[in-house]
DNA sequence: AATGCCTACAACCGCTCCGTC
DNA sequence: CGACGGAGCGGTTGTAGGCAT
């Protein structure tokens, strides 16, 4: 017995949204306010399901959303959140304010990776092309015998890679019981907050205040600290 | 004017996370 | 402690509009 889905697609719209619609479920939500989106459509009398209801929410019709087009300061700010967080569209958008992780993530596939390339950049690891491209035949540099079977069940590390999204000081690592929390909620327990992590941060109580990543203050607008 | 290609972005889909029971 | 369900996330797709030919 499978779940069930979130909605009944016969009886739903999908595909652009009308004025109309839209209307409806800015007037519902000034109403009632966000969440319930599961019971939202039926309730704001929308032919919706209420995954769609809640991405036109949150991408197009929120109040707060800036719109336009990006400024340099915010491509910066994106390129390094970026090389730093990686795809984490979410956390991005968090500290871009009036900005949404679909925009973000579309900005990003469309100009910046393109900008980047131009640059010579490799838009996934943020080195140059060419070192990236070194990076990756160094990581083979020699035929290899047959690889035993352990290591067939185990995808291939990349020594230059740390693919855990942790910004943390080294000492963590040797920490057992921090190693059985979920990623998520390590960026929680400690280690240098995003702002130091990327020299924005003059005085900083990260530490001390586990304030990794600002998620203990709130959201952080860097536009208003000095880009370096 | 017609056609084809390209770009940008809104929206969808499938999956994971997380709270609740 | 596991199952369930809602919410959220990230990858991908669809399509409208702009531009070149």
């Amino acid at each position: 017995m499978g779940r069930s889905p979130c909605c009944e697609k016969e009886h739903t719209n999908k595909g652009a949204w009308t004025k109309e619609e839209d209307e409806r479920l800015v007037a519902y939500i000034r109403a009632h306010g966000e969440g319930c989106w599961r019971s939202l459509p039926k309730a704001a009398g929308l032919l919706r399901c209420g995954k769609s209801c809640r991405l036109r929410w949150i991408n197009y019709l929120r109040p707060d959303l800036k719109r336009g087009n990006f400024t340099a300061d915010e491509d910066d700010l994106i390129i390094k959140f970026h090389s730093l967080l990686g795809n984490k569209w979410s956390l991005i958008a968090a500290r871009l304010p009036g900005r949404t992780d679909n925009e973000i993530k579309n900005y990003w596939n469309t100009h910046i990776r393109r900008k980047l390339l131009g640059r010579g950049i490799d838009p996934v690891t943020h080195r140059p092309v060419n070192a990236s491209a070194a990076a990756t035949i160094s990581f083979h540099p020699q035929p290899q015998p047959p690889p035993q079977k352990e290591q067939l069940d185990k995808p291939p590390r990349c020594p230059d890679l740390n693919l855990d999204l942790c910004i943390s000081p080294p000492w963590q690592d040797d920490d057992d019981e921090y190693n059985d929390v979920k990623p998520a909620k390590k960026l929680q327990r400690g280690g240098v907050c995003f702002g130091c992590s990327l020299g924005l941060q003059e005085e900083c109580k990260c530490i001390s205040s586990s304030n990794f990543l600002g998620l203990r203050a709130g959201m952080l607008d860097f536009r208003s600290l000095p880009m370096k």
